[in-house]
RNA sequence: GUGGCUGUAGCUCAGUUGGUUAGAGCAUCGGCUUGUGGUGCCGAGGGUCGUGGGUUCAAAUCCCAUCAGCCACCCCA
């Protein structure tokens, strides 16, 4: 039985679901690039340490979902992406890249992550993913947030996804910001929930992403980091925020929107739809001014997104199919082999051509139909004694010759 | 890790208060049509009823356990 299982949390992405799924890829790809992002590709493992210093020790990626392991040296802890952006800050620090900024990359493949599958959540899943690396001003923040709404556009989902925006601030104000929280949620003691209490001391901006009503109740009234933000800091948001309007792109401040990746600074953004039941976020991002810093690099800010591909893909839905082909249906032994030939010179002219390895007439006609086949060409004694052959129309079964000399041309329209 | 729901043919599902040989649609294959598909008609193959135990004269049906899938919590794309 568990012979032929596939591990829990992967999928086979058969053809048919793999066109929604290449749609998605392609799509961003394209519109990504008219902004000026290259393509790149970051390895698929990692040093352990390269995720764990900058997601955040305490995070829930990093303490329990992480796919890691010894590799065969015995020595080196490995680990399975469970995102891009610290593989690609990685990658732009090993190649010391500094005087390559604006750094603008599109990447896209396989995370891992080890949770219990749900909608919209596997093990092995993927993602689309934009960074701009070494623009420290907010145009970076606006560009980047311009891209992901325009795939949204062109993906023809925009009309059910909303930005949600916040600003979580620089260092100094997070810091001071922070102060002033524990001090207002202390009191509170036993009446947090355990996993607030846990937060409390580690990382207690995570406390505004409780289900807990009591502690939503507490939450409510407790001092807002936006409150808190130094000069600069508003600044900074005022800008990306006039920058989005400017651009017609709608947003709403969430003030309790808190990532849980330890590395973000000022702006951090969901793009959230309510169509995929209870994991909505469908691209997610922020600006990681130290994280390259954080990793042994020379400090150099950053920022960028994710998207979740298979969370995009059923949103697109069904569409459109791969263009017809042109199926060769031989009539007996002889013709097999001409057909052969002739489906050789058609794909070399540029055709789509089904050709089936066995069957008669019947069969062969009925799997081109299958196939979705603009036109059959039979092929028969009689005509290969002709030299020519007989095209039928597989929309109204109307038939007609054609000489067998120069086919191709005479295909032309078929194409 | 926790909770809820669901496991019957390749797929989607019926299956009555436990009762003979477990059904249908779709799909597949064959025939009506030995040179004509997509619509029609006829037929065929295909099932350890998730798995293991228990109750009973008798279990797909009731009980227990277990595995898997889905959905949700947590968290995230």
């Amino acid at each position: 039985m568990s012979g032929l299982r596939p591990v829990r949390g992967t999928h086979d992405l058969l053809p048919e679901g793999f066109r929604q799924h290449k749609y998605v890829i392609d799509t961003a790809c394209e519109i990504a690039e008219r902004y000026g992002f290259d393509e790149m590709m970051p390895p698929v493992f990692e040093f352990t340490h390269v995720f764990s210093r900058t997601m955040g020790q305490t995070s829930d990626v990093v303490t329990k979902e992480m796919y890691t392991f010894p590799d065969r040296s015995g020595e080196e802890n490995i680990t399975l992406r469970p995102e891009f952006t610290a593989g690609i800050c990685r990658a732009f620090a090993s190649n010391s890249l500094y005087d390559q900024v604006p750094f603008k990359v599109f990447a896209c493949g396989p995370l891992f992550r080890y949770e219990r599958p749900q909608k919209g959540r596997q093990r092995q899943f993927h993602q689309i993913d934009a960074e701009i690396i070494g623009v420290k001003g907010p145009q970076a923040d606006i560009e980047v947030l311009s891209v992901g709404q325009h795939i949204l556009e062109e993906l023809e989902v925009a009309k059910s996804v909303t930005l949600r925006i916040n600003s979580l601030g620089d260092a100094e104000s997070r810091e001071f910001y922070r102060e002033k929280l524990v001090a207002y949620l202390e009191p509170f003691g036993e009446d947090l929930s355990e996993d607030s209490r846990q937060r409390l001391h580690h990382n207690p901006l995570r406390i505004f992403d409780s289900k807990s009503e009591r502690d939503i109740e507490i939450i409510t009234d407790a001092p807002l980091l936006r409150d808190h933000l130094n000069y600069d800091s508003q600044k900074f948001f005022g800008d990306v925020c006039d920058g989005l309007s400017g651009r017609g792109i709608a947003y709403t401040i969430d003030p309790g929107l808190v990532r849980g990746l330890d590395y973000y600074t000022h702006t951090a953004f969901e793009f959230v739809t309510e169509s995929l039941g209870a994991q909505g976020t469908v691209i997610a991002g922020g600006r990681y001014d130290g994280l390259i810093e954080q990793l042994g690099g020379r400090p150099t800010p950053g920022i960028g997104w994710a998207g979740g591909v298979e969370r995009l893909a059923m949103m697109v839905g069904n569409i459109r199919q791969r263009r017809r082909p042109v199926a060769l249906v031989p009539i007996g032994g002889d013709a097999c082999e001409e057909a052969n030939i002739i489906a050789q010179k058609l794909r070399k002219a540029g055709f789509m051509v089904a050709l089936d390895y066995s069957g008669g007439m019947k069969r062969r006609l009925a799997r081109a139909n299958k196939a979705n086949a603009v036109i059959a060409i039979l092929i028969g004694d009689d005509e290969l004694k002709r030299g020519i052959v007989t095209i039928r129309d597989m929309e109204n079964g109307e038939q007609h010759e054609k000489p067998l000399n120069n086919l191709a041309n005479h295909l032309a329209q078929y194409r």
